[in-house]
RNA sequence: UGGGGAGUCGUCUAAUGGCAGGACAGCAGACUCUGGAUCUGUGUGUCGGGGUUCGAAUCCCUGCUCCCCAGCCA
């Protein structure tokens, strides 16, 4: 990292920034806000703004603030608030005791409204929900205006501290801003502001039984923490002028709205109602299934909270509606793993090997590096015996052009260990290979001849005697195309699911190093990819999660031989 | 003639009137006790058409395409 290059803005929002800075717009402060609705589980859309707004904060010096957006009490949920404070910490923010909820501001949010319900701008309708839809015109015609757009500001003020007294059952009446029922913009076609709701609230229980709408909300709980860049997504564009015309007509504080378009991620979905049908519906086991783009699942099949944030910072801030290839994201878990995960030996299929030239019941204790990028990590002991098992794919009785690894006659290192050679094939009556013999050539003790000859292929394994048996689970993209919408005529999203997102292995092998780990501890299991331990695992039965494959340069060989 | 927003390699993103650059993906090669990692090489990309200018992705005009908005959801 050098210090010697000015940082700069990275993307408009930080220009915008930097402006405001200058021109002491705001006194020089920065101060920007998370704003979740606890109404669901956070997703990888969610941490791009997570990282935005509290990196924002980070970088000019200033603060962020985690403010749960709870105006609608039949949709949130307690058990939702402790999952998203989780997540957030999990990324690796923190938003010290600026923890806030729009519920907070109930009380004042009101005064807000009788404030301007007295200038008469706010009045109280008595239209039903179907009716203001009617009154509220469509795209390309204009709306007309309530007939009780025109009660008094006592009427109003009377009815409003009736419709908060809870003498009104829901739905028969709402506080609506009086703006202009001609805007082209449907959001200044006098918005409601208050409905009735008879419903209990997870943090304010029954005190209040009429609650603000998001628009009358989000403003107002900015301007009253001070916030000065308030960044949401393009689809609240259209909401800006109302989000001004609110501020502007309390006169208060007034931050401002900056909107950025939000994170489309390919073979993926990320909208909540979506997300939702997979866990209701059963097509992933939970929230947390490890093929859901959520945080916890994210988490569970073995992303690093540091890959996600630097997936963050390269997809950048803009305007643009965009697709980022989740390769992307993948990648930045390889390089970061890559760089930290402990090696080790599993083998998934096994295959049995004998070397019938070693000694019955010896046993030796192989040294193998834990990280070949990190000498620091040291070194492990690898139990090695006369009986082992490789990676059936590592054997082929008639190998293919290319195909470097062990076959009849042929010479491959067994990893750390020894130089092997494959003398016979064992079948069952089906002509199944049960077994491969081998000898091995005990002058290449750790891996290398002293004759210097080479050998192509070096295969990981895994001594029969010492294995620890384990289960893993292979997980692929949830869906076979990059845009899971894109769905014949008459169906949905769901057509697209990928059959084979998760394959269980069970009956794998793995080195007896891996007797230690801990649920949520992440390996490279050498040539296959990144494995996190499973909260599933029980003593007796460890199970592992594929968070991603390695580059996988020998299936690429074979797929273009397969095509050509 | 409803309103709002956006168009740069396959994908994402830089450039702020002065050499269109980076990352991912792909392809080719080198190296390797992980067919991993690493390294090297590799690009007919500025939505179209006009204009201003010595010079335009950038400014002007014009056309086209895409996205968002008609919850008492956020």
């Amino acid at each position: 990292m050098s210090d010697t290059e000015p940082k700069g803005p990275t993307n408009f929002i930080e220009e915008i920034i930097e402006e405001d800075l200058r021109t002491g717009k705001y006194g020089g402060r920065v101060h920007t806000r998370f704003p979740p609705e606890p109404n669901g589980y956070l997703h990888i859309g969610h941490a791009k703004s997570i990282c935005l707004n509290f990196g924002l904060a980070e970088k000019y010096g200033g603060k962020c603030n985690l403010r749960f957006d709870d105006t609608n009490p039949t949709k949130e949920e307690e058990e939702y608030v402790q999952a998203i404070k989780e997540d957030v910490r999990w990324l690796g923010f923190d938003w010290g005791e600026r923890e806030f909820y729009a519920s907070d501001y109930f009380e004042q949010l009101y005064e807000f409204a009788v404030k301007l319900i007295k200038k008469g701008k706010a009045y109280v309708d008595s239209l039903s929900a179907e009716e203001i839809r009617q009154y509220r015109g469509t795209l390309t015609e204009p709306g007309k205006e309530s007939p009780y757009r025109n009660r008094s500001v006592e009427e109003n003020l009377d009815l409003f501290e009736r419709m908060r007294a809870g003498e009104f059952p829901d739905g028969a009446h709402v506080l609506r801003a009086k703006i202009d029922m001609s805007s082209g913009n449907l959001n200044m076609r006098d918005p409601v502001m208050y409905r009735i709701l008879h419903a209990t609230h997870h943090r304010t229980g029954d005190k209040w039984c009429i609650y603000p709408m998001y628009d009358f909300a989000h403003g107002q709980c900015d301007s009253i923490e001070g916030i000065t860049h308030s960044i949401c997504t393009l689809e609240f564009e259209d909401h800006r002028p109302l989000y001004d015309w609110f501020l502007d007509e309390l006169e208060i504080y007034h931050p401002q709205q900056i909107e950025f378009a939000r994170l489309n991620l390919s073979y993926t979905v990320l909208s909540k109602r979506k997300l939702l049908r997979l866990v209701n519906e059963g097509y992933v086991s939970g929230w947390d299934d490890p093929r859901m783009p959520t945080l916890s699942g994210l988490r569970r099949r073995g992303y690093t909270p540091e890959a996600i944030r630097d997936f963050a910072d390269r997809i950048g801030v803009a305007k643009n509606n965009s697709v980022v290839d989740v390769a992307l994201l993948e990648h930045c878990l390889r390089e970061d793993l890559n760089r930290r995960a402990q090696r080790v030996m599993a083998v998934l299929r096994p295959l049995k090997v004998v070397i019938t030239n070693y000694p019955e019941g010896q046993v030796e204790e192989m040294e193998a590096v834990n990280n070949p990028e990190d000498a620091s990590m040291g070194t492990r002991k690898v139990p090695f015996s006369r009986v082992v098992y490789i990676e059936r794919d590592d054997f082929r009785e008639d190998p293919p052009k290319k195909f470097y690894r062990l076959a009849p006659g042929r010479e491959v290192r067994l990893m750390h260990a020894y130089l092997i050679t494959c003398t016979d094939v064992i079948k069952d009556e089906n002509g199944e290979i049960v077994e491969l013999h081998c000898t091995y050539d005990p002058e290449t003790r750790g891996g290398s001849a002293p004759d210097g000859r080479k050998v192509k292929g070096t295969l990981h394994w895994v001594s029969a005697a010492h294995a620890l048996d384990a289960e893993v689970r292979l997980y692929d993209r949830l869906f076979l195309k990059p845009d899971p919408d894109d769905a014949p005529e008459g169906q949905d999203f769901l057509a697209n699911l990928n059959p084979n997102s998760l394959e269980v292995l069970t009956g794998c092998k793995v080195e007896p190093f891996l007797a230690s780990a801990q649920p949520g501890d992440r390996f490279q299991f050498l040539r296959h990819g990144y494995f996190c331990k499973d909260p599933d695992s029980t003593d007796e039965m460890p199970v592992f999660n594929r968070a991603v494959a390695l580059r996988d340069s020998w299936a690429k060989i074979e797929r273009k031989q397969a095509s050509s």
